[in-house]
DNA sequence: TGAACAATTGAACAATCGTTCATATGAACG
DNA sequence: CGTTCATATGAACGATTGTTCAATTGTTCA
């Protein structure tokens, strides 16, 4: 039984440590960092995001841009909601959404030699 | 029952549809995006992403400033050598750990606008 | 060689998540 | 009103995921 899982005060750096600790953020920060990256962490909605960038559209037009169902697209909207990510505008049955705060999603794009792409895609150029 | 889950073409703004759809990433541009946001989105490794920014640290340096164990850490380090966003040295029974790219995480961090924080922490000012 | 220890790995578990399906709401229009 | 259609919502399902626990690897050192 091994009551200690971590290793022996002995044999770490504890100066680092100590520094790093100081330095690093509270939990609540790291959780707020966390919280919008897992919503950008699935394609439905980054697929969502980038289409709103060029033009509104309504849950309809989303749900064939994407190729799903307008349920689908539904709740991934509400989750987009609740982050401040998008908003929406109603005109008779539909409810046509838009980005929030467009210069965000475009400085994902701008950034996106982050993730060793090559090309400058998603900008349509 | 409902056949066309998605509404008739007359109703939407076909137009629109063409120009975002046209304008949007590929499939696989889309997943190598998310994929990576996934990375981020836990606080464990978001965590050890933050901590490495200022100090190389092996594992078991790690598990005590996350307060956890070295084998959640070591899950989660794998991930991120997969993801090559983490490298290492090995020096007799220990393993550092150091950031392959400082100013990836840096960005992050410069970018923390976007999550709608007042403080400029997690930069250690 | 064998004890001690840092690190890794695999299985298993609980928890979370995205989609689907069925249903409900709410506006337009005859 | 009552029908139609766009959207929203809730329950349920399958899939994925982070952690824990147990076992293993590999190094140091006596």
């Amino acid at each position: 039984m091994n009551e200690t899982p971590i290793c022996e005060i002995e044999s770490v750096n504890q100066e680092a440590i100590e520094y790093v600790t100081k330095q690093l953020c509270s939990d609540e920060e790291i959780y707020r960092f966390t919280e919008l990256f897992k919503v950008l962490s699935t394609p439905s909605r980054l697929k969502i995001l980038f289409a709103l960038q060029h033009h509104e559209l309504c849950v309809c037009d989303l749900a064939i841009v994407l190729n799903t169902t307008t349920s689908a697209v539904s709740h991934q909207l509400r989750i987009l909601r609740q982050n401040d990510l998008v908003k929406f505008r109603k005109d008779g049955k539909n409810v046509y959404y838009s980005l929030v705060n467009k210069s965000f999603v475009e400085s994902i794009l701008n950034n996106h030699e982050w993730f060793g792409l090559e090309h400058s895609f998603c900008t349509g150029e």
